[in-house]
Order: C-alpha cells, then sequence, then structure tokens
DNA sequence: ATTTTTGTTAAAAAATTGTGAACATCGCAA
DNA sequence: TTGCGATGTTCACAATTTTTTAACAAAAAT
C-alpha cells in the first residue's frame, strides 16, 4: 500500500512496482489509509508512507497501524533531517527512504526488505502460553521447560487447539483439520487422543477444557 | 551505527554509508548509543564510534558493548595523539580512524573490514556441536576427537542436517538436497542412509532424531 | 580387479492409531 | 434427592503405519 498525497509520486511509485511484480492499493490521505488498511490488512505485505500527509500524518498512521498489525512499514521523509531516526523506529517503522525517491533505489530496498524477512521467518516460530510451548519448526513441545514428545496426531491436535486459543474446537472441526476432509471415522477417536494428550501434559493436562455438547478449548 | 555528537559529521558519513548500500542508525550521545545498541543489537553489524561524547565518552561506550556483544567496533579520535592504541584495543575497540574523517576512506576501510571479516568466515568452517565436528573445508568429520569416514552421501546428508540443526527436515527435502531436485527414486533410500549415518556415528547415534511422519532432526 | 558406495527390497521392530466397551460425569426432570 | 439419558473419559487391544535393519546386487570409484 503507498501513501502520499502527490498523485504524481504515487503513479511514479505504482508503475515501477507493478513492473516488479508487486500489486498495489493506493491511498492519498491519512485516513483514508486506516480504512483501506482496515479492509485489505490481510492482502497488504508493506507500506511504503509519506510522513507529510493530509488528514493524520505518517506517524500517526504508522502508531495506528502498529496497534493492530506488525506489517512491514516503510518511511518516505521528504528531507532527510525531517526524520527523527530514533523515533522512526521508535513507534515501529521498519525502514526508511529520502525524498525525492529514486525508484530503483526504492525497489532495491523492497526486494532486500522481503529477503531480509523471508530469512527471518524461519527462526522464531515459538508458540508459548501458560508453560506450554510448541517450537513449529522442531516439532519441540516444552512443559515447564521439559520436552515432551508427541505423537504426530498429538501433535497436530495440540497445534490446532492453540492457534484457535480461547475459542472452543468442534470434534468435527478437529476431524477435519488433523484427519482431513474425507476422513471417515467415529468421533470419539478424538476423545481418545485428546486424553493421550492431556497425559502427556501432565500437570499442565488441564490447559485443554472440556466444552460439554460443542468441543475443546485451549486455555491460553 | 554511527555515534557522534556532530550532526554534520553523522549526515556525512550517513550519506556516504547509505550510498554505499549500508542502512544506518545514529546515536548522538553515549546514553543513547547505549540504549539503541541494546534494542537493535541484532541488526547491528559495526559500530563507529566517536571518542569524544556527551553523557559517556566513547571508552565506556566501547567497554559496554564489549559486555554483550563482539560486534565491529571502529573508533574515531578527534587527533591521532587522543588515541592511545593500546588501551584502545585492550577494551575491544577494532579499529580506529583520526579525524578530520575522510569518507572515502572510511568506506574503505569498513569495506576492507568486512571483506577480511567475510573472508575470516571461509577458513574457520568447523561446525562443532555436541562432540561432532565437521571440517567442511577437508570434509574431515570427527566424533568426540576420533576421525571417522564418511561416503559422499552420508556427509551430504550431515552437513544438512547439521545446517538445519534444530529443525526438521523432510525426506523430500533430503532427497533435494543431497540427491538433487531431479531424482526419482524411493524414500526409504534416506531411511538407509541415516541409518549408515548413525552407525558411523556411533554412541552419538542419537544426535539425529526421528521426527516420525515428518523427518529427521539434528539436535546441536 | 577389487573395494566402496549406493539404491532397492523385504522382513523385523517400534510406535501410532482407531475402535468399542466399560466407566464416570453432567444436566435435567421427576 | 434421585434416576436417567446423554455426553465425556479411560482402557485394552488389534490393526495399521512408519521406521529400522539387514541383505543383496548394481554402479562407481580406486
Amino acid at each position: 500500500m503507498i501513501v502520499d498525497d502527490e498523485e504524481k509520486i504515487r503513479i511514479l511509485l505504482r508503475d515501477f512496482l507493478e513492473r516488479e511484480g508487486y500489486r498495489v492499493l493506493e491511498a492519498p490521505d491519512g485516513k483514508q489509509a486506516l480504512e483501506m488498511f482496515q479492509k485489505y490488512e490481510n492482502d497488504i505485505d508493506l507500506v511504503l508512507l509519506d510522513v507529510m500527509l493530509p488528514e493524520f500524518d505518517g506517524w500517526t498512521v504508522c502508531r495506528e497501524i502498529r496497534k493492530v498489525s506488525q506489517v512491514p512499514i516503510i518511511m518516505l521523509t521528504a528531507r532527510s533531517e525531517d526524520f527523527d531516526e530514533v523515533h522512526g523506529f521508535e513507534i515501529g517503522a521498519d525502514d526508511y527512504v529520502k525524498k525525492p525517491v529514486k525508484p530503483t533505489a526504492l525497489i532495491a530496498r523492497i526486494n532486500a526488505f522481503f529477503r531480509r524477512l523471508e530469512r527471518g521467518k524461519g527462526e522464531n516460530n515459538v508458540l508459548s502460553f501458560d508453560g506450554i510451548e510448541i517450537d513449529d519448526a522442531s516439532h519441540v513441545v516444552r512443559v515447564d521447560g521439559n520436552e515432551i514428545s508427541l505423537s504426530p496426531k498429538e501433535y497436530s491436535l495440540l497445534l490446532i487447539l492453540v492457534e484457535n486459543r480461547g475459542k472452543i474446537v468442534s470434534r468435527e472441526q478437529l476431524l477435519n483439520q488433523v484427519w482431513g476432509y474425507d476422513y471417515y471415522g467415529g468421533l470419539r477417536t478424538v476423545d481418545t487422543h485428546i486424553n493421550r494428550l492431556r497425559i502427556k501434559l501432565g500437570k499442565k493436562a488441564d490447559a485443554i477444557a472440556t466444552i460439554r455438547g460443542f468441543g475443546y478449548r485451549f486455555e491460553g
């Protein structure tokens, strides 16, 4: 998403970005930017954000977005002096580029950015709640720091429950997600695996709550 | 990260560095430098550090950073006389440059620095975990100090597992990386080679963990 | 020509999984 | 308070899946 009040700049950047294979959304001011972000949040992978904007300035937009999302934000500043770097990074900007923007330089920076992001991805995928840690890269599950060994079904079950922590997941949903949509088998099977999982979770067994008549829920 | 109280110098250096493709953080005094370092430690590859600073002087900043990090530090000194070389290197500075700084000279020095670092990387390519050493230059593998002889496939297998230590590597991934993307053959082949590798690893066999249903994982 | 490495197969071993039945618990209505 | 049906838990065991191991022959390297 490009946020800039000058149409010329938006068009310039959009053309370059689209030529690079990116898809672009545009907003001319802070207000519309926030509305658009709310609407298309899941489709937006990067925000190019001018500092000088009508309605809300770039800092405000950046802060607001940061309240709800960790999307990468690159700030565009009119003159380098305008950018208080410490301030910028503190409110959550990921990088900044000085105007006048040289599209080639910007593209290089954006590409580099995604590269870096890609590399960083694999690193730190640890879900952790209430003494239960799940590292998806290694499939290591720890209870109070001690590694426990789960079977594939048990692991998937736990993962889905944790991903939906706080929400009830029905036996049907669990069957669909762990066993697959085409699986034909009894619902009691889920109970059995929940049971085995609880046993392995030891004293943390009641992190998985039974919601009678509905399913199970992980208590985050 | 550039640490200097004179804004003009910071801007001068930053512009030159950015033109060279480096990304720059700035701090105007010792206190902010340390705060920033704490916050962005993982993003900082090099510190340019003025000796004369408000709040804490350069020596102090250098010492503090050294307590937590081995990041390269280049000190900037107003006049060469100010730099007590022995003292400087003793507290952990890696190099020093005399002011007035000629940006081109500094850039050359920095580039050289990273080159040296890069080359240094290539030299000492011994991966070592849990009593298993792998010297990629010579292809020598040692278990508890005793050299063992691995076949090419076994070696590649071990290397890839170790490079991804802590993460699960699936049989498909191993086939792709060891045998090549175009290889058509059974997955069981991987098992067989893992088996042979384990036998040669002797008592360290269980450094390669089986993650049933998913693949193998080297326990770093 | 000999040795080493490699891929495949099949049997053995190990771990996981599904099922049904017994048992426990809950909510509700008598 | 009790009894009942519905729902959830637990258990044992057989079936299945997956991994390990061994054996063997082809291919490659020495």
